[in-house]
DNA sequence: CTGAAAGCGCTTACAG
DNA sequence: CTGAAAGCGCTTACAG
């Protein structure tokens, strides 16, 4: 119930505003006798500094936001965000950061976000990630009014923005060597929707792969697909006519719908088609599926996104600094029953 | 890169800073002219309001909290929580509040994360979610200081304080009764933790349904669970030993580690044991399970929440409130195939 | 319908 | 190590 504030809090200690706000604050040069006095006081009162106050007075809000663009529908599926959240969560609590969620499900949202996001003084920075979408509008926005930001995933147009990524590229050429090494030759792709640069990247490691291996790169064999399960089964279909012996997805969620695909029409994982996705989402244990994947480091990117935007936001602009994590490749049964010299899980 | 103040538009449009304010926020009383020029002058400048200022002079900062206890473990595995922030999120955003976010995922987190939320001007109110560990300390904190708050769940002391909730009971009643009229009458229960609100309501309206329908309650065939897979699984073996022909599982993570342990043994669902969960969760479509469960309203469920702490918030504190939200029974095929009267998909 | 003025509760050079 | 003072950028009775 205080409402007390730093004069009353001064008043009871016998000592002047400042100081109250210096040992408040924890700054040097308190004699240890004040700073004790003044923290009995406080303690005693229950006094609780006002945010409002603090932010106008320093000029800093210590609240970062975290935009989540058109993401909404995905967010139930892609189980990749609960840990995404928890990284970014956990990494604001350690540097003593308050977080601010804002999930963009439609234009109407955006335009209230935006305005919202842009008050002075609200949010010291913003994390933005770039869903399958590319959603370039609101990072150009927040470049205007110059406020310091972080993207999550690769911007299309990334000069002159910070981001953390994962290497995309890497982690799908790792992914379809690997089915080389197995032994599979008319390898398949289902992409990501090529306007992302999630999409683009792991199509661009996939042929890579190929290339890279000597192995005849068959434009039937590429179908682009959207990133959802139902997605993954139609290119699944429309890619057994072209007889594939293996198909490297650019999702889990499109492994799932391919292998029903395979299955639907009799055949077997792996032994007539071998299937590799990519995010390793947990696929429920009463599935007989163990799906051969590639592993984000969901924790990792969240919580160095987090620590970049702080640094931008306490240590000046800079040019932009692009962060590339690395990704992991899960062997389990999908794509050969024996695992090899491969990352295991 | 405004950092232009209300002084600035106000000389810019020759009005007073008082006039500008009003305009910004859009009170009555403000001659067409004088609204256009200083909307005008707004545009060009690009001016953005200073959010910290607003809040010290109006002592209000439009902004909620959303505390999740001891949950992040959960919320990974619980496909609730997606559903969940995006009813709350939407919910904010109507109502023009910003929605600051809350992990709490250990004690020194708890710490850093009450005295936060507890500064003054920070957060307008908060809502927090009873977890499954029913976590009493951060509400009664918040109660201490004069927060206004909403639960979400039924928190174990309930007197003082506003929650929304949905009907446990009578979800687990219906479902139960359900079960009873498909013919099955050796019906065993897996519960939820008997120290949360959920796990109590879950077990009682099993057991009222049984008591209603005049059937022998055994109390062998009750066992505690912790909503998880594996305690499910766990459970359902002990169980097995008393010859139950079907079961109902607190929580779809419980159902589906019993229909794996029923299956372990070589049984079949529903033909040998029939299960009942409780949420609805997505299971992969890999599974051939079609789970008979339990349906909760999270999206309305997290609207009134929000609608409810709004209220608080701006109408004063009044006796606490209490909203119990319906469920819906989603009949699939693990108890009995063919689908009765009850509420379908 | 509009303005002058007080006040919201802090932080932070500046002096000493 | 400590204090007096200015200033952060708004809102909101109060008058007119």
């Amino acid at each position: 119930m205080s409402n007390l504030t730093l004069e009353d809090i001064a008043k009871k200690s016998g000592v002047s505003r400042s100081t109250v706000s210096r040992v408040v604050n924890d700054h040097q040069n308190i004699s240890d006798a004040v700073r004790t006095r003044v923290l009995q006081v406080i303690k005693e009162t229950g006094y609780r500094p006002n945010a409002a106050a603090r932010t106008l007075a320093s000029q800093r809000s210590h609240m970062i936001g975290l935009v989540l663009p058109q993401t909404v529908s995905s967010l139930f599926t892609d189980p990749f965000y609960p840990q995404f959240l928890k990284g970014i969560s956990l990494a604001c609590n350690q540097h003593d950061y308050t977080l601010a969620l804002f999930l963009v499900s439609s234009e109407e949202d955006e335009h209230k976000i935006l305005t919202r996001i842009t008050n002075t003084s609200l949010l010291d920075g913003v994390l933005v990630q770039v869903g399958h979408q590319g959603d370039q509008r609101i990072i150009g926005h927040l470049i205007d009014v110059g406020m310091p930001q972080v993207v999550i995933g690769r911007p299309v147009q990334s000069d002159n923005v910070s981001f953390v990524d994962i290497d995309n590229i890497t982690a799908a050429y790792n992914a379809v060597t690997y089915m080389v090494r197995m032994g599979y030759n008319r390898i398949a792709a289902i992409t990501g929707p090529l306007k992302s640069t999630a999409g683009i990247d792991r199509r661009d490691g996939y042929i890579k792969a190929l290339v890279e291996r000597g192995i005849k790169f068959d434009p039937k064999l590429i179908v682009e697909g959207d990133f959802t399960e139902q997605g993954g089964n139609l290119a699944m279909q429309s890619l057994l006519n072209h007889r594939p012996d293996a198909v490297f997805a650019a999702s889990d969620a499109m492994a799932v719908g391919a292998i029903r695909a395979i299955q639907g029409i009799g055949l077997n994982v792996p032994e007539d088609i071998a299937v590799v996705g990519f995010d390793d989402i947990p696929i429920s244990t009463l599935s007989d599926v163990q799906l051969t994947t590639v592993r984000q480091p969901v924790n990792r990117l969240g919580s160095n996104a987090v620590e970049l935007l702080i640094d931008l936001i306490e240590h000046g602009t800079q040019p932009p600094r692009h962060i590339i994590l690395n990704s992991q490749l899960v062997v389990r049964s999908t794509c050969g029953l024996q695992s090899t010299g491969s990352v295991g899980h």
